[in-house]
DNA sequence: CTGAAAGCGCTTACAG
DNA sequence: CTGAAAGCGCTTACAG
């Protein structure tokens, strides 16, 4: 039924060797046969077998990536970073994601799955970071994609969390605040605790509030700081989606923002640029962390070795409403 | 280096024929021999090959997804709704976007990665159509997920586009509006087409403007209108992102929304319930969308007919306050 | 410049 | 219940 090399071979009326030759575009072929073969590849809509040539070559040309859920705001940039980089190169890109918790992961891990690539970019990789390690030991390149832990042993890819929480800090001092609220991811993440720690060497605060990354633990850290009687003229969030839920929770309260309370979030999702005002906040260059983190595990394939540190990409301050 | 079946057989004591009745849970194996196998396999950390599997068998247990630019800020839904459904089913998501162009086009159907999937799930085709419909016909099994256009030829899963124009034109003439602006999408779409049908068959208005789907069009589309010196009452943008666009216009020109224009969306995206007020839309419900997709596909590599028709999923009118 | 043959790591009749 | 052997569709020394 399916077009197989075989059947190039003797429709050119050459070896299957030769064909294979052609079609990997080796320099030693006659230019008359190559023609010959190439129009047969044509006429007969010849598409070689992935996994046969994977299975011959030992290498299947394909990288996977295990990512946190895909509704998370940012990660269609990432994707698309990654997915643009690994397809200019040839090679195919295979999705695997841990939102069903153990049994995504044990999924990943199992037979099916496994070997069906060359090398895999992990995104957050909280959860499955054993797993990951065991395969890193065995020979499988790995790249991070690690906003939120330190990671040393792996190559990866990050921001600059500590310059951006201080130049949060920075804004807010400049336009004259000096009693911000900040209101933190979980600080077991290595992300949270660079952020706090550069936000706090420029503008030192007591009010420090532990939020879970959701708008709504946003929301209940400002009503909980308001109702405690803080006086507050600023917040810091550690995302876009708890500073979405500050400001909420500052409006409700018949604060203005900015005039009462300015707010600065992080990560500059698309809807940073909506709400009401729209948010000042730290861009994460996401897309541009999505190539590097494939051009290195490209690279890692092509022999290269591994970078000595992680490759650090710059966040960039983006003002807006929220804190002119 | 790497572990084989060969290796398994060997240290088991047993035949590579067994080790395979093991892995695939053949019945006819005796236990105590099993037992021994999936030993040996754990203890060599023995992962089979899917490259030879697939070569085997003759299907790769993978299926792959063609998409938009991933950065649609609806995608992230289709996605993992899509992938929920494949990584439960087994199968592993080779993932690819149009959003090169021609060149990611001709990538895809190119040698590399063709034949490395046993089916294939495509989000609005426009511009691969052709690519598309020449793989189906040699036999490639693909799914769309079609919001865009018509296509009867393939299987396919939609919303009910015409049903979501109505009921945003009833709820706007029950709550007394009567001079609504239509925003539309570009109407080559089908989906455009039905929305505008649905919504004019229930409060006609001779006031259509035609967007592209961009925040900017739906802004464009709202001043172009005021300075026509237009009254309106109401918009109907086809997409959140134009009546974003819209709210912002109309806000700029001193109109109050909802009290002096109501505005209605269609998609229900992350940003909708942010906007200032949040956007009442016609939810699409994406993420289901992604997941009947992958199960007709699924479907079909199990052996069962396509359905007759379209899987067609309700839209639900999503009440918020720039139109309450 | 070209081809015959072995091999990649599995599965699957077939035979016992 | 178990195994020897052929075959899946390629690539790659090796020989000419």
């Amino acid at each position: 039924m399916r077009v197989t090399i075989a059947d190039v071979a003797r429709e050119a009326g050459v070896s299957k060797t030769t064909v294979s030759r052609v079609l990997n575009d080796r320099a030693d072929v006659d230019s008359v046969t190559a023609a010959r073969v190439r129009e047969v590849i044509g006429a007969l809509g010849y598409v070689p077998s992935s996994g046969a040539v994977g299975l011959a070559r030992g290498r299947s040309r394909t990288v996977a990536m295990l990512t946190p859920p895909l509704t998370w705001p940012w990660m269609g940039e990432v994707l698309q970073g990654v997915v643009d980089t690994v397809e200019a190169a040839g090679y195919g890109l295979l999705l695997y994601t841990c939102n069903r918790g153990a049994e995504s992961v044990a999924h990943f891990t199992g037979q099916v799955s496994a070997r069906a690539f060359d090398g895999l970019l992990v995104v957050e990789p909280e959860g499955t970071l054993e797993t990951i390690t065991a395969m890193y030991r065995r020979g499988l390149p790995v790249v991070l994609v690690d906003d939120r832990g330190h990671h040393p042993d792996f190559p990866s890819v990050g921001t600059t969390d500590r310059e951006g929480g201080a130049s949060a800090a920075r804004h807010l001092r400049d336009s004259g605040r000096g009693r911000p609220l900040v209101v933190a991811g979980p600080t077991a993440f290595g992300c949270v605790r660079d952020r706090l720690d550069g936000f706090l060497g420029v503008l030192p605060t007591g009010l420090i509030a532990e939020g879970d990354f959701s708008e709504e633990s946003g929301r209940a850290a400002v009503e909980r700081a308001l109702a405690g009687g803080a006086r507050i003229d600023s917040v810091f969030a550690h995302n876009d989606l708890m500073a979405a839920g500050a400001l909420r929770a500052l409006r409700a309260a018949g604060l203005r923002v900015p005039e009462d309370v300015a707010v600065v979030g992080f990560d500059d999702i698309p809807t940073a640029r909506h709400t009401e005002p729209p948010l000042t906040t730290v861009r994460q260059p996401m897309r541009a962390m999505g190539e590097s983190a494939a051009r290195l595990l490209l690279a890692r394939l092509a022999g290269e070795d591994p970078p000595a540190g992680p490759l650090v990409l710059p966040t960039e301050l983006v003002v807006r409403g929220s804190a002119p």
